[in-house]
DNA sequence: TGCTAAGTTGAGACAGTCTCAATATATTTC
DNA sequence: GAAATATATTGAGACTGTCTCAACTTAGCA
């Protein structure tokens, strides 16, 4: 079962709550150079802790990504909610898309654990995945009530062509990636004439 | 320096050749089971050989990867020349498409080796991937002759989209894959009216 | 039959994950 | 402020995996 991790606001022993904060500062360089999949041991290390420590704040290291991600993925919700103040419903959703698939960009890999985290609910991320595919379906829904986006379109399906093409930028290029996602985009509209 | 492995047909030591084989047979088991990230080890012990006589055959996971896919990529190159025969130019290129997904859908684990190899001139699987790239070309160049794609999508375009989609697939499942294809194919379609 | 090039072996150096009994420290209580 | 207690930290150790290489074995030839 998910927990939310230890939330940073529960009442901490003071050196507990120093060593949480410098394992996410750690984390959060060490990820960005080498990637999601970077060693736990060299973020303990750089943390200055042993490596049972970061084992004792972070079960697994989905929490700690959970931990390292929170703000930014609410900040995705928030930006959700902003969209669907746009005048154009078509511009809501390639906008959504963007963000949502620079959030998926933010560490090397990072696609991989949002894309297997909103089907494995047991993962630490689950819920914070789900509440942006939340996001998602909400500006869809006004996109296919606008009639720019076919109504056979799922969220699923957007949620999956941004991490799909935020993925293939890993192995190219942020290029590549942003023509895959128009490409998807381009062919979720209906069909002219329909 | 990629070499193209020890080509099976070399004078080869009899027992050289027999322990090829089997860890071959081993590769393809233990790859089906636990996708292309399952252990050398593993492969090695169901082979019933130590695992520096894997290492001497093999001098990367890629190099056995890439005697493994052999005939299956050159296989794909044929169907490219046999699409091209087809009467209509736009079933030739998701002919293609659909070949190339299931083709990198065999393993799980297989789509990041294909889409990162055709960016690494030293992986052993670089040339297998290239050739696949020439054959989507043909069939690419052919739709856009005949107009039922956009002059602007490369053959590289391609080919990301069908790894990402298989990508996709392996988090998801076998019809997230389908339908992400279709999407991104339906978006390298002509504008209408243009 | 024996020689030699070719091939195989598996221990060992290394890096990583994860656990848990022993230890240390912060906080509470009197 | 000292003792009691709840809370954290530590790091060795069990495990799995990658990859190398000196010592050994054997196939195939003369």
């Amino acid at each position: 079962m998910p927990t939310t991790g230890p939330a940073p606001q529960r009442k901490m022993r003071a050196d507990a709550r120093r060593n949480y904060e410098r394992l996410l500062a750690a984390a959060k360089d060490v990820f960005a150079e080498h990637g999601v999949e970077a060693s736990l041991e060299e973020i303990a290390r750089r943390a200055g802790v042993a490596n049972g420590t970061l084992y004792s704040h972070f079960p697994t290291r989905q929490a700690l990504l959970e931990a390292l991600l929170r703000d930014r993925m609410q900040a995705l919700s928030d930006t959700a909610r902003e969209l669907l103040d746009l005048p154009s419903a078509d511009e809501a959703l390639t906008g959504w898309a963007r963000a949502a698939m620079a959030h998926a960009t933010v560490y090397r890999g990072l696609a991989v654990s949002l894309m297997s985290s909103i089907q494995d609910e047991t993962s630490h991320l689950h819920a914070a995945c789900q509440a942006v595919l939340a996001g998602g379906q909400r500006i869809l829904d006004r996109a296919q009530a606008s009639g720019v986006v076919r109504g056979d379109v799922t969220a699923s399906d957007v949620y999956a062509l941004v991490n799909a093409a935020a993925w293939a930028g890993e192995q190219t290029s942020r290029a590549q990636a942003e023509r895959l996602l128009s490409f998807g985009l381009e062919g979720m509209r209906p069909p002219v004439g329909g």
